[in-house]
DNA sequence: GCGTCGCATAGAAGATTGTCAATATGTATT
DNA sequence: AATACATATTGACAATCTTCTATGCGACGC
């Protein structure tokens, strides 16, 4: 996965707004108007976080008339597990190059 | 563990420059000047990197001599691990709310 | 069709972040 | 102590991000 991709997918986490909704979803599906209610700030940047979390594939919308439903995506959370797996898993092949002589 | 905490555990993973540095130290510990031929940005820039990974905890710096050696923190690694799960499982306990009656 | 409701989009302002050049700090080496 | 080297810090600027207001758009009820 190239690092666009993966930068794009921690960028749900890096904002305080985004992990409370993220923790919001936690106890299931809530459609926008609800987390509105909870976190503080305009229906526009709800909106636009929602983009980003939706983006990021941690979490998915499903319409329904006129509201969106939002919920956690456990495939888009397994991918985001696997990626940060892949990303910190030491190398124990190949040769101890030593790095600056001392 | 606060917000504020963990979107600054998950920066670490927010900016290209800083997957392609983690990356790097897959492969074991690695000082600044090695780290610095491999991706392309200046001395200041590095060093304001390699400060935000070990901030995240992600990376450890060791000081030796004039060097600094950088290596993926397995234990700041496993926090962010529990961290992601944490913030990500569904809490199947209680009631079932409906949200928007349709 | 007309108004209302839920949400998205556009555009702008302010804050934060990434980057660089210049400089400082600390550690050998001579 | 004087110099050279590795890294950190500072200050400035540009890019990106968060947030807002204003507006648009589709779905529903009348």
């Amino acid at each position: 996965m190239d690092e666009r991709r993966v930068a794009a997918i921690f960028k749900a986490f890096c904002d305080e707004n985004r992990i409370r909704i993220i923790k919001l979803l936690r106890s299931g599906e809530k459609c926008a108007c609800k987390l509105l209610e909870e976190i503080n700030v305009t229906q526009p940047t709800l909106s636009h976080h929602m983009k980003i979390l939706c983006d990021a594939e941690i979490v998915v919308g499903r319409k329904e008339g006129k509201w969106t439903h939002y919920s956690i995506s456990e495939k888009g959370v397994k991918q985001a597990k696997e990626c940060l797996e892949q990303l910190t898993t030491l190398q124990v092949e190949h040769k101890i190059e030593s790095c600056c002589e001392k």
